[in-house]
DNA sequence: CAAACCATGTAAGCTGTTACATGATTTC
DNA sequence: GAAATCATGTAACAGCTTACATGGTTTG
């Protein structure tokens, strides 16, 4: 899927300027892309050629112009239509597993070491993501339904991370139970 | 990171073709990548190109010749160091969620009918994956560890797959306590 | 006789990242 | 005085997917 529809669901909440949606995409948990300028401002140049939005500039004294962009009626439904599409499956990434995969001519301490560093990082990236929910900037929040449903992809891609931690418990439990096999 | 230490690693558990290659990416679980020829063939030209793996031709009647790739120590040194690099956290992309997160236009009736596809393609994942799991084809077992930490991890992803089952569950459950909120 | 398998490769295109470029204003 | 924020955009490159191209052999 596409970049595309994540930035006219933004769009479909409230007008924004290209700043403004990278700003929101860098705060969110669930629109996952990095929120670079490349991807954004070209985006917003094809939504205008397709007639998804509108734009509108506003100019400011001490600071820059700002291009402010609003989502059209046929805009809005092409929204829903893709909302409506076939969903897939997600994608998992482990790029990690893929080290440990060929760890053969690693010693024990080696894996040991990796296992460790790796939950460093996966509980850097857990706080990161439970401080991200709790400023909660950038929840459109029009209905109980769509606030509920925000927290909960919310919370579910926290869980992803503890799983994630608590497999690696799991593992060293595995290993040490067969002395680590090596 | 890149495709090349997936087809490295393959390489140092055996010699092997580009042909096989594919066919054992398409198999794992752990290697994600969609196992296409212009990655793969590409990659074994730049690992040859760098020393990393020899190539051999084989020649056979009644068949297509076959290229065969073995990896040189050097390769063997270069895939050692990369397994011991910085781990990074896992990337979910999670593209159903942005269809739900843009849900404001659609019904209750719509919304639910939604989660009963996203349940549906999740299931065939799972039955998808277990299958693979179940076949183990292309795990390397040169030693206890090396079995263990392939079978934990194919377990995680399926748990992965089993956590999100869940989670569809919570979400309806959430929902129907507030009368879907809408 | 059609489909699948073996086996190699190429072309075109989309997606995504990092870094560069500019320049004023505000905060530490 | 340096760093961060506001605000727009471009360039180069890396990664990945789909489809195309060829052609013999085996299986159903």
């Amino acid at each position: 899927m596409s970049i595309k529809y994540a930035i006219l669901g933004l769009l479909s909440w409230k007008p924004l300027t290209g700043y403004e949606i990278k700003k929101l995409m860098e705060d969110s948990i669930i629109l996952y892309w990095s929120g670079n300028n490349n991807q954004i401002y070209k985006s917003l140049v094809q939504l205008h050629e397709e007639d998804l939005v509108t734009t509108e500039v506003q100019h400011q004294q001490n600071a820059p112009s700002r291009k402010i962009y609003t989502i059209t009626a046929s805009g809005l439904s092409a929204l829903k239509q893709w909302t409506l599409s076939a969903p897939e499956a997600p994608e998992y990434k482990k790029a990690f597993f893929v080290q440990l995969a060929w760890s053969h001519q690693q010693s024990n301490e080696e894996t040991d070491q990796l296992l460790s560093e790796y939950e460093q990082e996966l509980s850097l990236r857990l706080a990161y993501q439970q401080e991200k929910h709790a400023r909660r900037n950038g929840y459109p929040d029009r209905d109980q339904r769509e606030k509920l449903l925000w927290n909960t992809m919310a919370q579910n891609v926290i869980a992803s991370i503890e799983n994630e931690l608590r497999w690696i418990d799991l593992v060293r439990r595995e290993l040490a139970a067969v002395g680590w096999g090596k």
